[in-house]
DNA sequence: GCCTTAATATAGAACGCTCATTCTAGAATA
DNA sequence: TATTCTAGAATGAGCGTTCTATATTAAGGC
């Protein structure tokens, strides 16, 4: 139950959680509206008054995620400042998500979202994904982080932590997420670092 | 025109690098026999000569490409003995594909394969993803690296250049791809290294 | 309170269409 | 002449969507 939008009904909620569990599992495509119905005990008909059709379940599932995320990632720039302290939360709260709601992590990704939302921009340019470059623009502005292409150092700051996050998703480690987040940080951190400590 | 495979018949080859166009352009489940027809010249009927059905048509077109794929890295690790210097090669040749045949890279790295392909192992487990941890295992073992997890040495050697890759197929970089061959892959490869230098 | 009325929500059967697959017939090959 | 290949029409199942009927809720008048 990752969906709770007070702007949503109850009725709209359940629907949007059992697309997530469906769509995660069997993919946008192998979910047919019938599966919907039985897995939500929502009926067919409720389901196309809440929505307009199938793509708009998933447009909406997608725009609440969206928003849910940078709400969660406002919190944290909020509670911290420095581009270090931001960029190491930032990769906790990934953490985290990824091990309390894999589905979400999934979704978020993973899916294809191109072959069901044919007119989303990629999922690299959503708020949440710029939002995370800012942060390495700040590091380099304040001094923190060497000058160099912005999309590299992003590329490699953000790149191992979500690499990692796919392993994880995929079954590929051995212990929780979160024993390996202050080594994939400070290793990632430090290679576009100025100095070669991280306080 | 990717696949070409002395073992596989025109027919059987036309009917693949079709798929692969229009897997890669509209996705799988997007992609009907009919759109196949059109796009490949071949009737339904020959198309159901050849394959069992959809599903194996997939399923050969994966085969093809990552054996395809692990061909051309065993190559490399043929010319290269160092970690460093098949790090570096394996690195630019996935740029290099990503540039000349990005349907591939996106196929490979993208697509939900289990969507369509439910018994196949997460793509992190296939051959040619093995063969790039390997080659950090192998630094480490020769004490280029620091000795560390091998799945975080491993995400942070090619999680930045994966999402490079991914970065530039989304068509956020500007330059081509080979002009940030040379920063990446030593801002990468310094992070995990036992020197502060790359030869 | 209670009845009336309108709007909204739910339920599930019915519809029409597309798709993967099969079938039948004919062409090419050996 | 037997086998393999090609072609495209026919089939049937499943899907997204719509339709119709029933239930629930909300508001207003008395």
């Amino acid at each position: 139950m990752f969906i709770q939008n007070n702007e949503l009904s109850q009725t709209k909620q359940a629907i949007l959680n059992s697309a997530l569990n469906l769509f995660v599992e069997k993919g946008y495509f192998n979910t047919s509206i019938p599966d919907l119905v039985k897995h939500s005990g929502v009926s067919t008909g409720s389901i196309y008054h809440s929505f307009k059709d199938k793509e708009a379940i998933a447009k909406t599932l997608m725009e609440s995620l969206l928003s849910q995320i940078e709400c969660e990632q406002n919190q944290i720039l909020t509670n911290h400042t420095s581009s270090w302290a931001r960029f190491y939360h930032l990769c906790e709260w990934m953490f985290q998500t990824a091990e309390t709601y894999p589905d979400v992590m999934q979704f978020i990704l993973n899916a294809r979202h191109k072959e069901f939302l044919p007119d989303l921009l990629p999922i690299c340019s959503a708020k949440p994904f710029t939002t995370l470059r800012a942060v390495i623009q700040q590091g380099m502005e304040e001094g923190d982080l060497k000058e160099m292409d912005i999309m590299v150092a992003a590329a490699v700051a953000y790149g191992g932590v979500l690499r990692l996050i796919q392993l994880g998703l995929d079954g590929l480690l051995d212990a929780p997420f979160n024993s390996y987040l202050d080594s994939i940080t400070k290793t990632c951190w430090s290679s576009i670092s100025n100095t070669n400590q991280t306080q």
